[in-house]
DNA sequence: GTGGCTGCAAACATTTTGCATAACT
DNA sequence: AGTTATGCAAAATGTTTGCAGCCAC
C-alpha cells in the first residue's frame, strides 16, 4: 500500500460521505508536508503559509475527523501540555523527548511491536495502540549539563 | 528501602530546606491513600474528605513540589485532557487504558525495564524515564461492543 | 521577626460549542 | 435546493500567576 502521506484525502473524505472542503485539504496539507508532531497552533500556521486562510475551530474539527479517518492521531508527549498531532503512520514508532532541549526524536522499529504482541492478549485485552515515551538526555546536552 | 506511601514527607520537605505545611501534607495523604491516578480535581475533593482545606492552586503548587522531591508524577493517559497524577512508584510499570470504559489498569513487569535497556545508551541517549500506554479495549467491552 | 507559603481572584492557554452564513454535492 | 461545514464569538476547561496576609521556622 501506498504510504499515508499519497493518501487522496479527497477519495477518503468522499467515500466517508464526508464532503471535501478547504479546512480539511488545508490540516491535511500542513500535516503530511510536515514530519513530526505539530501543535494545534503550529498546524495553523502551516496553514496560512500554504495559502489558506482556516479557522482555529475548524483545524480542531478537521483534526477530530482526520482522527476518525484514521489519517492522523493526537500524541501527548512528555510534561508539554500542548495536544500535538501527527500522522498515523502505520509503522508504529516512539518518542525520545530529550528533557535538556526539548527535542523530540520519532524512533522507528520493532520494539513497538514486539510491545503490541507482549500485551495483546493477556487478560483478555485487545491492543489498539501503542504510546511509547523516553524521556531522558541527548548526547549533547548530557555534555552541557556536564560542563555547568 | 521503604515502599513510597510510607516515607515521611515532613524529613524530606525539611531535608530540602521546605516547609512543611497543610496543603502539602493534604495533597500527600490524598495521593498516598488512594492508589491509581488522580486528576487534580479529585486529589482537591479528597484532601476535602480528609479534612483539609486547600485551595486548588495550592493543590497545583504541593503536586509540582511533590514531583519535584521525585514523589510524585505526572501521567498523561491516552486522549484524556486532563493532567493525572500518581505516586512515584519506584517499580516501573505501564498503563492500559479501555477505549471503552476508560478504565485505567496499573502492570508492573519486567516490560518497561526491557524497554529501558533496549533503548538506554543507543544514539547517546540517556533513559531517565519510559511512559508507555496501550489503548485498546478490556475483556466486558469487547464483549459489550459485540452484543450492540 | 521574617521570608516562604497560602488563599483568593484574575489572567492565561487550550479546546469546545452555538448559531447564522457560506459552500459542497 | 438541501444540508453539511465553516467562521466568528463566546463559553468551558484546566492551569498559572500576582499579591496581600498568614504561618512555619
Amino acid at each position: 500500500m501506498d504510504a499515508i502521506d499519497e493518501i487522496d484525502l479527497d477519495a477518503e473524505l468522499r467515500a466517508r460521505g464526508y464532503r471535501v472542503t478547504q479546512p480539511r485539504r488545508a490540516v491535511w496539507e500542513a500535516l503530511r508536508t510536515a514530519d513530526g508532531h505539530l501543535t494545534v497552533e503550529h498546524i495553523t500556521a502551516r496553514t496560512a503559509e500554504l495559502g489558506y486562510d482556516v479557522d482555529l475551530a475548524s483545524v480542531y474539527r478537521s483534526l477530530d475527523l482526520l482522527a476518525e479517518l484514521g489519517l492522523a492521531r493526537a500524541s501527548r508527549l512528555g510534561e508539554s501540555e500542548a495536544g500535538r498531532w501527527e500522522l498515523a503512520h502505520p509503522d508504529e514508532h516512539f518518542h525520545l523527548v530529550c528533557a535538556g532541549c526539548g527535542e523530540v526524536d520519532h524512533h522507528i522499529g520493532s520494539l513497538v511491536a514486539e510491545i503490541r504482541d507482549h500485551v495483546d492478549g493477556a487478560h483478555g485485552f485487545a491492543v489498539e495502540g501503542v504510546e511509547l515515551t523516553v524521556t531522558g538526555w541527548c548526547a549533547r546536552c548530557r555534555r552541557d549539563r556536564r560542563l555547568r
